[in-house]
DNA sequence: CACATTTCAGACCAAATGGTAAAAACCTAT
DNA sequence: ATAGGTTTTTACCATTTGGTCTGAAATGTG
């Protein structure tokens, strides 16, 4: 609670760059251990993943980790908050001077790229949902309200515009962000029933067309 | 292990209905920890619920529980297994004979009330594939398999004659499933960012008409 | 090269928690 | 009513596991 510890946690030694033989090692250090909670709390969540195993995916000890997070809960609020940045920076490319439908195309792309190259993130954003996501309420709740009013009014530009079908916007994002995201969340039951994955390149390009083309197009034959 | 504890966890009472008195106090206090069970562990994860909890949302001791469920993992299995049922059950009513608009918009219908009326369901089934359903890998992967397998091919004699745009099923069927689940796994992001929730009326037919839109039509001005 | 500082590993501790044993309370059938 | 079984409670144990302590190794610096 109390005790400082040393300097262990506080960042002060570079800004950022290169740095100190020492200063670089530890950052590596930190990072490997934040990657490793990253992958085991995903998968296990927080209470089922043993600080040990956590240490031994990052090649570290378990002491030697806990020197430099306070404490499992903080290294999870670590991990929580980098994801955060990665997780909600593509929508920012909603921009009503765009083309609609090649900016929504492109965001679906983008969200679909994630979900393939950062499974983990996905799941863990995930499962803090399904928890009612305690940790998020003061850090998500407002920005990120903001950011999608200001999304939707975009939108909804488009639509006022006739660049797209009136539908409601908040409506359309979420449909995004979940059909997305499916691919990472529910990967084994899509393994189960497809047998492949958005590793493999060509399952990856016909979700990303067929996603695209019903949320653009819907099923509806014309 | 070996031991048969009396005849608690065998249904050898009576086969179903009314039953003695006893019997069915029982059925109702097994019914109520399952409840409970299936409430905490949807929220906080198998690992992170702890027996006493699960005892005192069902109103029953922690010991009183044991002698119903000999174990935690056993109660989760059989919490789980039941979860199934329910789950899988509306996938069924795909039917050739019908009409291929009527029957997605229905299936659309039936699985956003799914969502609003078992949340806790879905938060767990989202849980388990979160984990990597290790529980499910037997149960679920070649029954649910052949079950999709089965309507997808429904789903391509409706776009051979015409009645629906050529989409993939499999993806067509991902794109409902992760959507209509979104507003109960999400929720609380949803709220977040909508201020609502299905258990409102206004918005659940919002939602509903919504989603069926996007799905049918897509959001490509015509 | 000696000294100070940072980093680490193994032993250890205490709290949390799943589960057990045995006796008490309770039904139900005869 | 009461014997025989069933359900519930009380007391307890064993394990798991997050976190600390201690001393040593590594590293940087004048």
């Amino acid at each position: 609670m109390s005790s400082e510890k040393t300097t262990a946690n506080s960042d002060t030694s570079q800004a950022l760059g290169g740095g100190t033989k020492r200063s670089r090692a530890k950052l590596d250090k930190k990072n490997a251990i934040m990657q490793a909670a990253l992958e085991l709390f995903s998968r296990h969540g927080v209470k089922g993943t043993r600080v040990e195993k956590i240490a031994a995916l990052a090649k570290v000890s378990k002491t030697n980790l806990l020197y430099y997070f306070n404490s499992k809960e903080q290294l999870y609020i670590e991990v929580m908050q980098r994801l955060l940045q990665v997780w909600l920076a593509p929508l920012a490319s909603f921009n009503e001077e765009q083309d609609a439908i090649q900016t929504i195309n492109d965001y679906i792309r983008v969200k679909l790229e994630l979900s393939r190259d950062h499974p983990a993130e996905s799941r863990l954003f995930c499962m803090e949902m399904l928890h009612g996501a305690p940790l998020l309420e003061d850090q998500l709740k407002s920005p990120l309200k903001e950011l999608v009013d200001s999304k939707a009014a975009v939108i909804n530009a488009w639509i006022a515009a006739g660049k797209l079908a009136p539908v409601d916007p908040y409506h359309l994002i979420f449909t995004i962000w979940s059909t997305t995201q499916h691919y990472a969340d529910f990967r084994v039951q899509i393994e189960s029933i497809t047998d492949k994955n958005l590793d493999d390149h060509d399952f990856f390009e016909s979700t990303l067309s067929n996603l695209q083309n019903i949320i653009l197009q819907g099923v509806r034959p014309s």
